[in-house]
DNA sequence: AATTTTATGTTATTTTTTTAACAAAACTTG
DNA sequence: CAAGTTTTGTTAAAAAAATAACATAAAATT
């Protein structure tokens, strides 16, 4: 029976959750806590209660009948399934303002998981150190890649670029990459792919507050009405 | 019969990939392309041709057979959906180095949808203009969100704030908060929001890397043995 | 000691989302 | 012009995710 990879079936959803409940358990712990009930970890992430108890027996973790799951364990197992042991090496590729923006966001956040250098074309930012990581041309990514053994590109280049320079990370052997750029780009199967666009983000916020509006205005209409 | 309230029941991921279509469909008619087939707009997206007549189906847009869709028109309908038709004005709330890098990006992309001032409490930014954009001190939102006819907040203070500013927002009277705040805030149910957390989906491009390692692992243990 | 309360862990159900199946129409080709 | 191909639009099925239901046990209360 396999056991590794027991926890590739898990869903998505669940990654995602184990994640910010690992962040939140966190802050629990420095305010010097060692417990936690499902409703409190439920209510911190605004889900329910029933959600963070089932990701957890997902995950075959056990709490305390009536005095919850014991803070620092919890961390503990989550971290053995999310966090890779080796830990994992990332590289911001386009050093502009999000890429530098995230790099000192990310930096020193995560023990397993490290953002170690920076890729640009520019001149002005080849060599030079932003946060402590140095900007390598993007020239050298192919040996820096394979040198500090970067699995995760986090791409931040002008959209123009994206393609290219996704061809780029999968050719040096990068195993994922997460794409801020508003173009899609096409990867091999092989290579994890993460896509997020804060357009679209903002666009549906603005189409819910739309619809709100829209709904408040029909009911206005049907007090108006009787 | 509602006519207006028709799209509220659209699926959210319908709502996200609308707005996807769209961008991508605003670059096809800038490059002269005048009719696009449901397969090319799955492959810009990398999703399923069924999937892209779906949502247009569920939006009853029509296509004509073996010519695909008008871009223009497209583009028009979808526009109509998620566009609030007198415009949604946002502001960014905490201008430091990810709200100046979102402004600068958001800036000018859409006709509907303005981020029109920012906010900060620090004496440094308070008055100065950031890519044409004024940042107002935080004592002043409730005046400047009325004043402005301002719906929409981009939240991207230090995280200690997250809650204290989310209430004032709220109670300033803005109607959709998007959060980059890795603290995730509670709003009453009539505010839309949205939250990002960009380490949560670091860590799962990590956590795919390190399962598909292992898979690796193991298929080589399996031609090994055999 | 019996009863009530509070939480967990698991199975069942519902809802949401994606994918598949296929009929109908328009064009192409032999 | 008949047969085949392509592409849409819709209904049906499957898969994924969230929610509900509930049995169980520890602690608190009566
Ligand atoms: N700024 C934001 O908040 C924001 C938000 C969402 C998405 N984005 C997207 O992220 C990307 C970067 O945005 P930005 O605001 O930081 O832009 P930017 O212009 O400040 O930065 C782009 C950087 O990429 C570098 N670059 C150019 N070509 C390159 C290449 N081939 N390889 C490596 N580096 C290259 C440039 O020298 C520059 O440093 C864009 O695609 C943008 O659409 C930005
Ligand atoms: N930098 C990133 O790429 C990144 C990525 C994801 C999330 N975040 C989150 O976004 C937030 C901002 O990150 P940052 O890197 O821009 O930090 P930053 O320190 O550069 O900026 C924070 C800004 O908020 C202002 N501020 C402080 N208190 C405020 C208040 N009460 N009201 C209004 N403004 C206030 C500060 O003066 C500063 O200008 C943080 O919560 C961070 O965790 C940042």
């Amino acid at each position: 029976m396999k056991v590794k990879n027991y926890y590739k079936n898990l869903p998505h959803k669940t990654i995602e959750r184990l994640s910010q409940y690992r962040r939140a358990l966190l802050i629990c712990l420095e305010n010097g806590k060692t417990h936690i009930f499902s409703h409190e970890i439920a209510s911190i992430q605004h889900i329910t209660p029933v959600q963070v108890r089932r990701d957890l027996m997902l995950i075959g973790y056990s709490g305390t009948l009536r005095k919850g799951y014991n803070i620092q364990d919890l961390i503990d197992v989550i971290s053995n399934i999310i966090d890779d042991e080796a830990g994992i090496k990332a590289a911001v590729v386009g050093m502009g303002n999000l890429g530098r923006a995230l790099l000192k966001y990310i930096r020193g956040k995560r023990h397993k998981l490290e953002v170690v250098v920076g890729f640009d074309t520019s001149e002005d930012k080849i060599g030079k150190q932003y946060n402590g990581i140095t900007c390598y041309s993007l020239d050298d990514l192919d040996r820096v890649v394979k040198e500090k053994d970067i699995k995760l590109a986090i791409l931040t280049v002008p959209a123009a670029y994206s393609n290219d320079v996704a061809d780029k990370l999968v050719k040096a052997g990068i195993k994922g990459i997460l794409n801020y750029t508003p173009k899609p780009i096409r990867v091999p199967d092989e290579v994890y792919l993460e896509e997020y666009d804060m357009i679209t983000t903002l666009e549906k916020v603005a189409f819910y507050i739309k619809m709100h509006q829209e709904e408040e205005e029909e009911e206005q209409q049907h007090s108006h009405d009787a």
